[in-house]
RNA sequence: GGCCCGUUAGCUCAAUAGGUAGAGCAGCGGACUCUUAAUCCGCGGGUUGAAGGUUCGAGUCCUUCACGGGUCACCA
């Protein structure tokens, strides 16, 4: 019997000799199942309103499973409580109930091993929820000690490295990612009520488009060929379309080859959908009816808080133009706005890399640096350049804007939506424009892909287009001001 | 990648000005049949992230490296 770690402490080596003893016994440690009447929530949940009375009246009988997390020795009797992810519950463990065998034999039980309790249900003298143990018996053993009870598991990377660590003694980390599993099945739950089909689409392209972003590359040993995990799934998406599903959306993966910080894990949850016949303005009104939705299903309100700010969801929201925001939120006047020279000075001022900056360009550098973070609730972000747009329709009135939009909620942007571009001819010559832009040496420019022109060649439908990041989604729902806080396993380098 | 901060017992944290590395929890032994951060008595536990350097002497000062956090850059 050997652990991993190598060098093993005082306390893992006694945990180890009791092993040994449980052993010599023959006492099962690592039985192959448990009958379990319910867990420690649903205990926890269907007896907590009962009286002290009631409970002396009737025998509630209950076999619980849970990990044993704080124990009260006084001779004779022991208190201790048991914990699943979300919720913990008192044991009562008295030698005259069990035996003077059984219960000397809770000795070699340790804070930490998971353990079936049997009993009844009491309460006790101060009135807490209690099983008055009759049996207890091993499901798992622990040879580890865990950390401290009162402060729980603090280090920040050993959190997020030991993620159960971290769901064993922090009960908010428990309830972050119960909220985070909501949000997605409510918005499935939204969007089939809707009548839309939920579809995969491939994590692994030949050409990786739908975003302007870099890629992960990765090769097929059979067919010798070169792939990359996605960026985006929006070209397949459309291709749907275009073959006469009407309403479609995926939930999944999408993986970009940028660097790491509070808001941006290389591979992150993405929310597309697309609904042939409608344009962004419609999209804006579903967008609003979604969020409103979720906060009203998830936390009852409709205003959320997240860190010192109070966010509302309440229709309607703010919709301003990029232009706009730029002039409003950027101090920028309308003069120096329009002069493109001093718009690159001062984007060049903000950027690291400035070789490739466009006019465009340039003032979405300036909107990410300047304006973004002053937009606390959310606010529509409407018809930015068309030129960082190349998968969108131009607006009908400023050709040079896209008919799109960006949430911002928090400073962060959430969703990205637009009147996808169904023209094959006009998507074709931004895909070169996009090309030419490559061969200047921006690598985030999109590729030609002549698949996907060729699919827009058999005719794609007015459609609106829609992308919401699950993971900011998740950070502002749970009040988590890293999207490390809201993914179970954040990429870490290895140790 | 740049800058700043952190890394000490299983965990949470101390250690004045460079002078014998401590506490609480956890553990071990003992007392205790309504405790809940149980209490009381006693005991053990350290390559101070790694490698160099300065010094009579380094947890502490210097250099390099590793990992993490924050921030900036790039991105969603």
């Amino acid at each position: 019997m050997k652990l991993v770690q190598k060098e093993l402490s005082d306390q893992e080596i006694i945990r180890l000799e009791k092993w040994k003893k449980l052993q010599e016994k023959g006492i099962e440690v690592f039985p192959h199942q448990a009958e379990k009447s319910h867990s420690v929530f649903e205990v926890v949940r269907d007896f907590y309103d009962l009286t002290r009375e009631e409970l002396e009246e009737k025998v509630y009988p209950v076999k619980v499973p849970g990990r044993i997390m704080a124990v009260r020795k006084m001779g004779r009797a022991t208190f201790f409580h048991i914990a699943d992810f979300r919720d913990r519950l008192q044991v009562y463990l008295r030698e005259d109930i069990v035996g003077k065998e059984n219960y000397e034999l809770f000795e070699l039980f340790d804070i930490g091993d998971v353990i079936l309790v049997e009993g009844r249900l009491f309460r006790t003298r101060t009135g807490e929820l209690t099983v008055l143990a009759e049996k207890f018996s091993f499901l798992a053993k622990s040879f580890h000690p865990l950390p401290e009870k009162w402060h729980g598991l603090q280090d920040v990377e050993l959190r997020y490295r030991k993620r159960y660590l971290d769901l064993i003694m922090n009960p908010e980390a428990g309830e972050t990612f119960l909220i985070r599993s909501q949000l997605i099945a409510k918005i499935r739950k939204f969007f089939d009520d809707r009548g839309f089909i939920e579809v995969e689409t491939p994590m692994m392209q030949v050409i990786p488009g739908g975003a302007l972003a870099r890629p992960f590359k990765t090769f097929h040993n059979a067919l010798g060929i070169d792939l990359y995990l996605r960026i985006a799934p929006e070209l397949y998406l459309k291709r749907l379309i275009v073959g006469g599903m009407e309403k479609v959306y995926e939930i999944n993966r999408n993986f970009r080859n940028e660097g790491v910080d509070s808001q941006h894990n290389p591979e992150f949850t993405m929310l597309e959908f697309y609904q042939a016949y409608i344009n962004y303005h419609q999209l804006m009104d579903l967008t609003e009816e979604l969020f409103l939705y979720l906060a009203r299903e998830i936390h009852r309100k409709e205003e959320l808080q997240y860190g010192d700010q109070s966010i509302s969801f309440k229709r309607p929201w703010k919709r301003i133009k990029f232009r706009e925001a730029i002039l409003e939120y950027g101090g920028l006047s309308p003069a120096r706005l329009d002069d493109e020279k001093a718009v690159l000075e001062m984007a060049a001022n903000l950027a690291a890399d400035s070789r490739s900056l466009t006019y465009s360009k340039a003032l979405d550098v300036i909107f990410d640096k300047l304006v973004k973070d002053k937009i606390i609730q959310p606010t529509f972000i409407i018809n930015p350049p068309k030129e960082i747009s190349p998968l969108a329709k131009s607006d009908r009135e400023n050709p040079e804007e896209a008919a799109r939009f960006e949430l911002v909620i928090a400073g962060m942007e959430l969703a990205n939506a637009f009147s996808e571009l169904t023209d094959p001819f006009e998507q074709r010559e931004r895909f070169e424009e996009q090309a030419a832009m490559r061969q200047k040496g921006d690598e985030e420019s999109h590729l030609v892909d002549l698949d996907y022109v060729e699919a827009l060649e058999y005719g794609l439908p007015p459609t609106g287009g829609e992308g919401i990041g699950i993971d900011r989604l998740t950070m502002i729902f749970t009040n988590q001001k890293s999207i490390r806080e809201v993914i179970l396993f954040p990429l870490l380098k290895p140790r």
